[in-house]
This record gives structure tokens, C-alpha cells and sequence, in this order.
DNA sequence: CGATGATAGTTTCATTTGAAACTAATTCAA
DNA sequence: TTGAATTAGTTTCAAATGAAACTATCATCG
């Protein structure tokens, strides 16, 4: 009923990655809608405010920032200039080793961090309550081990 | 145990639209690295010819792909004219409408198809396979509920 | 020391991308 | 019909991106 029967064929609409990909974008895209217009950061700058946020305590190197985030250095020197710009982070360079500079939220960018961050969150808490318990738990775990599993079979694994 | 309890702290490790976008990252790019520098083909490029592939009878104009890969106009009017220029694709106006064009794989397009999509599917087959059937069947109802619901959130949901 | 190599972060430059304007063909309405 | 509005697809131009080269600082080794 399906037409001939060809090996392999690929399904877009089943097909793993694809869904996953187009889901991502579908959940970032109106996460980003958020901060983006009103606060005017972009993607990368968010991320990096929202790792800052984490711990205001501990202010951090554009290389614990890069570790964090997953982002590149260039990313994040970027970032970094445009947050500077906006003044929702400031540096200070650290005086053992001027090559690095520790970076931490200013008061305006701890209240932007306070405006978003709570959005955010219920965003996420909004999807996820559509979910079961048992869906919740185990979609928690699967991305653990699909995270692992891709990690291993990615080019250059480590 | 885990410091000051500020309202609503946002944990980036366990944010699950941060988790997704990582994990379809790393496996979109694993799977790139199948096509890309072998084809010479771009991401954008592959997922024209995965659609154009699925039903090699039925020739689709531009704005179907894009209806069938969330793809926009100019994304794909790039792609196609990379495909067209490395002969993976052929293009027949349409007698009627002379605006629009049907695309097809050609035989070396097929073949490029026929090399790489097996692959694709394999590597799906292996991330899976380290998931229990029940957890596969949840993830999959998981992710067509999350794109449901998160396509309802996203600003301008149709 | 002084040279060599490594590290943190930045800049340059070529390519990619996206939004908006544009072209060409078709439909619709009077 | 012919003129306005739509539609399919392309081009343009400015901004975003990434790789590689670069600067400045620090560590190490003779």
C-alpha cells in the first residue's frame, strides 16, 4: 500500500536527526523571541549571560566560558565585546596573568538576567508539563545517552 | 547543599532546550561529515536530496521542498543550484507554468543517494540501538508532542 | 637572563547567510 | 483585453560567521 519497496529508504518525517533538528530550532527560535527584540542579545550573548547568572560569585575567564557553552573562542570574543557594549557584563583583568580577564554580570545585566531568566524557565516548565512524569524522566535520560552515544561515534571522538 | 537557593536559578546542564540543541548539533554534524567532504555536498544540499530521493517518481517544484524541509526560498534556491551544477540534480520547466520547475535526481544524483543514505540510516540505527524499545517508542511520541506544543508556543503560531 | 613554545584572546578576510527588493510568469477582476 | 495583484524563484547588499593569522602575555628550559 506503500508503493515498491525500495532497501533503506529515508524517511525525513521519521528520521531521527531530522526531527530532532527541526525541534531545536523550532524550541530556540521562540525561546530567543524572549530576550532577543527586548533586550537585544543575541543567541550566543544569552548563553553567556545565562552561565554567568549561574554562579555570580565565581567570575569567569572567555575560556571557562568557551568550556561551558560549548561555543568557540571567536563566539565568544564576540559576545563578550557586544555584552561589554551593552553593559550587562563587565572584566577585570586578572592580575596574575594579564592575559586573562574575568568576566562577571554588571547590576544591568543581573537585571536582565532576573527579566529572562524566569521566562525561560517557565517556557521550558510550559513544554514539559504537556509530558508525563515517566515521558519527562526517561526523555531525561535518553538525551543523556544519545548525548554519550553521539559523542563516541562523532568524527574525531575523543 | 548546593549554595544561596535563588528564585528560579537557570541550569544550563539540565536546561532541556539547551541539552537538545547540543545533542542535535553533535549528531547533525557526525552525520554531515558522511556527505560532505565524499560529495561535496552542504547540509542544506543532502536534505534536498534526502526529500527528492523518498519518492524519485514524483518530481517536486522549489516550494515544495521548502514546504517539505522547513527550508526557506533562498536556502533553497541555493542549494538547488549547487545540486545543479554538480549534475545531482535536473530541472524540467513546467509546461503549464512557466515560472515553476520540476527537479529530479539524475543518475549520478541517484547514485550519490544510493551511496550516502544507507549510511544515514545506519548511523540512526546505531544511535538507537542503545535505547530499550520502550524508551525509543517514548522518545518518539515525546518528540512529536514537544514539536506540537512548541510550534502552538512559538511567537506568530499559525 | 634570553630563546622557544604555549596560552588567552583578537583581528582579518573570504565565505555564508537573510531580508528585502527584484524579475518573470500567471491569475483575477472589471 | 488590460491593469492590479499573486506567485515562483532569483539577486542584491549588508551583516554574521569561521578559519587562519596575529598580538600580547606567560611558562619553561638551557
Amino acid at each position: 500500500m506503500t508503493g515498491p519497496a525500495a532497501a533503506a529508504r529515508l524517511d525525513l518525517a521519521a528520521y531521527l536527526p531530522y526531527r530532532l533538528s527541526i525541534l531545536s530550532n523550532t524550541i530556540s527560535g521562540a525561546i530567543a523571541s524572549i530576550y532577543e527584540t527586548r533586550h537585544g542579545l543575541a543567541v550566543a550573548d544569552w548563553r553567556l549571560m545565562a552561565v554567568m547568572g549561574m554562579e555570580p560569585a565565581r567570575p569567569l575567564t572567555q575560556k571557562a566560558l568557551c568550556a561551558r557553552t560549548r561555543m568557540d573562542k571567536v563566539q565568544v570574543s564576540r559576545a563578550v565585546k557586544r555584552l561589554l557594549d551593552l553593559g550587562n557584563i563587565e572584566r577585570e583583568v586578572d592580575s596574575a596573568d594579564r592575559r586573562r580577564a574575568h568576566l562577571r554580570l554588571t547590576r544591568r545585566g543581573r537585571a536582565v538576567y532576573d527579566a529572562v531568566a524566569p521566562a525561560t524557565l517557565e517556557w521550558e516548565r510550559e513544554l514539559l508539563s504537556r509530558l508525563t512524569p515517566a515521558e519527562a524522566a526517561i526523555l531525561d535520560t535518553v538525551i543523556a545517552r544519545l548525548q554519550q552515544v553521539a559523542d563516541e561515534m562523532a568524527p574525531g571522538a575523543r
